[in-house]
DNA sequence: TTGATTTGTGTACACGATTACACAACTGCG
DNA sequence: CGCAGTTGTGTAATCGTGTACACAAATCAA
């Protein structure tokens, strides 16, 4: 009810100790006696006190915050990594703070504001910013960089993931079906993930003589995965489109059935990326290259664990996609 | 590249003025000749100085975070209103942390956590921590509570939702299709804002002198509402369900095609609770009692900043639904 | 010219914790 | 009994800012 915080010098005063004393209540292991550590918890309990732990972070150097650079959360391709990985830095006690890319013009004052809340560790997910500028922004931090444009900076850890042999496998599934005219819709135009994952498929399609014949960019939602699917249908003859993510696959499939009747995957072939919950739904039973998200956000813990650990860097571990069979290819 | 952060004192020596004059230099309105701010922002910029947020935040009694309590980020029926919110709050420099509460099992402990960073803003979106106590744990910090077990505290704001009036229009809709058996699929047996949404619905039913037959429990996600519509539909004889919100709904209709062949809307009604984009698309195209995401999160901000005017509170809005047809009811 | 006001800057303390150091009390050992 | 080592606690400095206060210089009014 009481509407200021109590601090640990009126506590000390109430239980008749110093403030050091209360701290080292607080500190697993100090020099304290098991009787005054009792009576300073139960005086702490009964006043509603716990440490500052702003004031705990200005003196240790040690925020216990991690920022969690992202495009959207909103975005169900994203939002199921991120919350695994909320998960896991919760049950280690840290907590996150997110920066959300997508509808913010000036990305790098977001950085830069992050920054100056001096967070632990820094996750980027988000391909929206160049890692230069992260790098620069949260140059005392060392970054965690997962898998977008590999920086040869030695303060950046790296999760690289690869899906060229997954990748193969659904190509050599849709050519042995018969299609050949195939076109990439891409994420964005700039994203340098987005060009990687583009080549596993141009090299799968390359082992058949085969290219792809159009290109289309959409932003990651549903809406342009539709629109995009639409012209691109109308543009070009491709029977098999493969989409940057998820929803843009989902997106493309209800473009091709409604607006010109094409139905997957007897009419053409569609392929996913990400392999969300979603994609498993009986509604889109959708085929794509998928990740294992626990896998890759235990990863994500790792390298922040050797990084506290201060083990020397740079730290980088791959991940391999798998297919996953659904009934659009 | 330097390691080290620089502080306020080392670049006081590099400019040749005193620590004071380089915090005047970055308070917008503070006493100091032009010159010497613009020299020492020129220094500062050199050196990539910023200020120290967390003893900026220690010295001011305010730290700039808001504590968003959700219960998960990977549902798509959350995830666009925290989009919408994290994006507003940007744009007002302050920086969000998400506590998770779904798949942490001591949320009590979570909630004093982040207290302990002495966040100037509380808003509570999830229904599995009681209202009692997140007031107890931030009481220092008057939580903005989102229509969620409203409590008798002049500390708490509060935001209402009233689905009623659309909730009436859907059930008058799907009654004079010539359905009469009802079923609820709840979202968690617990929440006092399930049981409000129920309420609703029900009160609409009375009105035509019916009830509802049937009532099952699931947790908001999709496999539950494929499941428990299954149960449902095989232990009473339903012909329309009402769920907890539009993944369920999503999860009911797949479950009553894929296992039971019967399809909405002929067979059978389901409708859904939020609006979420996902339930416009042409694959889903469901019939939901929609709540404009845009309106709720600008109340919130409203909310936020008659807290910060400190005008007198408790203050409320309220916000009505609206019905979206879809072809599933 | 003089006294009052404004302007710009430095000094010193506060914010709320942690921790190196000092020291008293107690333990154990020969 | 005396001395070394351990244990528990207090004192004071520190982390990096913001700001009240003091004060000199500059400006202004009459």
């Amino acid at each position: 009810m009481s509407r200021k915080r109590i601090t640990s010098k009126e506590l000390a005063k109430l239980a008749g100790v110093s403030s050091a004393t209360i701290s080292r209540a607080f500190s697993p292991d100090s020099r304290i006696g098991d009787a005054t550590r009792d009576r300073i918890l139960a005086v702490a309990r009964e006043h509603g006190y716990q440490p500052n732990a702003i004031a705990r972070s200005l003196n240790n150097q040690r925020s216990r915050l991690v920022a969690l650079v992202v495009n959207a959360i909103g975005n169900p391709c994203e939002a199921e990594e991120q919350q695994l990985l909320v998960h896991r830095l919760q049950a280690k006690q840290l907590l996150p703070i997110i920066l959300c890319c997508a509808d913010h013009t000036d990305r790098l004052q977001l950085m830069r504001l992050a920054s100056t809340y001096q967070v632990d560790h820094v996750v980027i997910f988000s391909d929206m910013v160049s890692m230069k500028d992260a790098v620069d922004i949260f140059h005392t931090t060392r970054p965690i960089i997962v898998s977008f444009e590999p920086v040869e900076s030695d303060s950046v850890s790296h999760i690289r993931i690869d899906g060229s042999a997954a990748a193969a496998e659904i190509i050599d599934k849709i050519v042995n079906d018969g299609r050949k005219r195939f076109a990439y819709l891409s994420g964005t135009a700039s994203s340098w993930i987005d060009k990687l994952r583009r080549k596993w498929f141009a090299d799968a399609l390359a082992k058949h003589g085969l290219a792809f014949e159009a290109d289309a960019y959409g932003d990651y939602s549903y809406d342009s995965g539709f629109k995009e699917a639409v012209l691109l249908l109308h543009r070009s003859k491709a029977d098999a489109i493969i989409c940057g993510n998820d929803v843009m696959a989902i997106g493309a499939r209800d473009a091709a059935r409604r607006v010109l009747n094409r139905n997957a995957p007897d009419d053409l072939a569609i392929v996913g990326q990400d392999g969300i919950a979603m994609a498993a739904w009986d509604c889109n039973d959708l085929t794509t290259l998928s990740l294992d998200h626990a896998a890759f956000m235990d990863a994500v813990v790792e390298l922040i664990e050797r990084h506290d650990a201060d083990l020397k860097g740079p730290h980088s571990i791959t991940l391999t996609c798998k297919a996953r069979w659904g009934t659009t290819a």
